[in-house]
DNA sequence: ATGGTCGGTCTCCGA
């Protein structure tokens, strides 16, 4: 235990190249309401990078200091009431930018990238994409054009040839191995075509979905809706996503999902997936 | 076959 947190706090080069770096993704369905759940995640998952959607929280309500306290650097881009997200971060950040580009109209807090910069640089995006529903409608309609300003971002960071991750609850089922029962789907917007091609075309201009890689089948969920027992019966789907670079899937090592925190005190209805990416 | 849940707050809406 103790050894390992010496190694945690070391950020030379040397130790980098030994130990890789540590990326989740967790969705926690408001931070007041995670306020023992996700330090004790962290606490046990150590990740050097957490993007955390839905904190539900404005900026000056999130309880930085806690996680300050933990090692981290906090960066959060909130709002009143729902949606936000943030970055938590071991290593340095640099270049933190807030919003999705291409809609200054947009006032929802759902994207927030930055630089770790440390050992080979990479950039990381935070995103909770919009859930759509009910479809068709106006909701559905700015699901389809986050995705499309999504999309452009992507080509921009792609024509830079510089490592990133994209990580986040996309609310996007890619598959029908993705959802236990997909039958049950079919109008919604999580799962209907234009969402799904959506999702496709980013993966189609050369990232790799680095769950699918290590976890390909059924069975493999993300999100178990609080009602109806899903996690009891394991109704789950498979929404929070990690696409990598060509650059960053070079140093791909592992990609997981912590499904255990589904089963613990007061969870969110959704739990980590994480990468671990060559220093 | 069926009902059933949270979170934040806008005591309803979003998911």
């Amino acid at each position: 235990m103790r050894e390992k947190a010496v190694k945690r706090a070391c950020l030379t080069a040397a130790c980098l190249k030994e130990r890789g770096m540590l990326l989740a993704s967790f969705n926690i369905n408001g931070i007041k309401a995670r306020a023992e759940a996700l330090p004790a995640w962290m606490a046990q998952a150590n990740p050097d990078v957490v993007c955390l959607q839905e904190i539900k929280s404005v900026d000056e309500a999130f309880p930085r200091a806690e996680f300050e306290a933990m090692g981290y650097q906090v960066e959060t881009h909130g709002q009143k009431g729902f949606n936000g997200v943030a970055i938590l971060s071991k290593l340095p950040l640099r270049d933190v930018r807030r919003g999705l580009p291409g809609d200054p109209e947009d006032e929802q807090a759902r994207w927030i990238e930055a630089v770790v910069d440390a050992g080979r640089p990479v950039r990381v995006c935070g995103l909770y994409l919009p859930n759509g529903n009910p479809a068709p409608g106006p909701k559905y309609d700015y699901k389809l054009s986050w995705m499309a300003r999504m999309e452009t971002r992507v080509r921009q960071l792609l024509a830079t040839e510089e490592p990133f991750v994209a990580l986040g609850d996309y609310n996007v089922i890619p598959q029908a191995v993705d959802a236990a029962k997909p039958e049950a789907w079919v109008t919604d917007a999580l799962y209907l075509p234009e969402s799904r091609a959506a999702f496709r075309r980013m993966l189609n201009l050369g990232l790799t979905e680095a769950i699918r890689t290590r976890h390909a089948g059924p069975g493999v969920y993300t999100f178990w809706d609080y009602q109806a027992g899903a996690w009891e019966r394991n109704n789950g789907i498979r929404i929070d996503h990690v696409l990598l670079s060509p650059q960053a899937a070079d140093r791909l090592e592992d990609a997981g999902i912590d499904k255990a925190v589904r089963g613990g005190d007061k969870p969110s209805d959704h739990v980590p997936v994480w990468v671990k990416l060559a220093a």
